[in-house]
DNA sequence: TAATATATTTCATCTCGCTTAACCAATAAG
DNA sequence: CTTATTGGTTAAGCGAGATGAAATATATTA
């Protein structure tokens, strides 16, 4: 019988096969850590910040967070600068080169989902834009019943 | 408009998020790196083998594979055992201990399955049945058009 | 102004995971 | 039987990433 969960369960395997097997890939070819790659999308997506927001979201300390993001500046992915209405601050932002890095990742999967699009047939379209829809909807409607407090540092971002 | 691409990334957006923060949280609370909880998986699902094999599959010396299997041992979540047949290579499987952190994790997750489930009108399953095994076996499809070649150690395992 | 709090950096030190090289034991090949 | 070859471990050393404690510069508060 193929009930839903199993349905759901199948795909996500192909699913997460396919994301894990990106991630790699991409960690691989740029050389970046894992905790690296997340820094370089928190601020993609959630813009510039400092060096102890930083440390927050990663659950570490602010030393630590310093010397990461010194290892980062190295490699000019990152650029530090002074924050003139606070100079005590670093405001931390993407180089050029460390845009592209995160648009190139994003890219990749955009492409993958394009094919996957073109693989299936205009007919089936439909259905399954409403069932993911639908999918999507009753996810978020989840996350949010089920997590009433902040998810607070564990916003994670990803490729 | 809401075209399948668009569709599809928000259902991967969710569920990369709710993905990432399972993984991140069962490697906090179980205190394993990411390498350490993909040797489990590995045993889980590909069965028994020896200290190389697992060396191939992470991509790594035996050197680094041996030290590795010794820290997880250590934390009795792995057992060596002499292989009788050829008394050169150790037969390497989870302990009880080893078996229940991964049950664990594969648990979390088939929960979350079941919670979207029922979150989901009973009417909408059968579409969502529909639409979801049209999407998988085109992803299917596409990996395999995709990939003539192995995938070789790409053989990725996770929670 | 003086005292205190905040943001970041630096330093010494630790652990993890990796590498290469040397090594041992068991098996396979000549 | 001798000589590779193979599977695994050990040792020395490296770099990443973490920590706590101390240092520095800027803001805030009493």
């Amino acid at each position: 019988m193929t009930t839903l969960t199993s349905v759901l369960r199948s795909w996500s395997e192909v699913f997460m096969r396919r994301s894990m097997h990106d991630f790699m890939r991409f960690s691989r070819q740029s050389g970046l850590s894992m905790t690296q790659i997340s820094v370089l999308f928190r601020l993609h997506y959630g813009g510039a910040c400092g060096v102890s927001d930083l440390g927050d979201h990663l659950g570490v300390s602010n030393a630590a967070a310093s010397q990461m993001v010194d290892r980062l500046v190295g490699m000019d992915l990152l650029k530090r600068s002074e924050d003139p209405a606070d100079r005590r601050v670093k405001t931390l932002a993407l180089t050029p080169k460390g845009v592209a890095l995160v648009l190139d990742s994003i890219e990749a999967r955009r492409r993958w989902m394009e094919d996957l699009t073109t693989a299936l047939a205009p007919d089936q379209e439909q259905h399954i834009v409403a069932a993911l829809t639908m999918l999507t909807q009753a996810a978020l409607k989840l996350e949010s019943d089920q997590a009433p407090e902040p998810l607070s540092r564990s916003k994670t971002y990803y490729p």
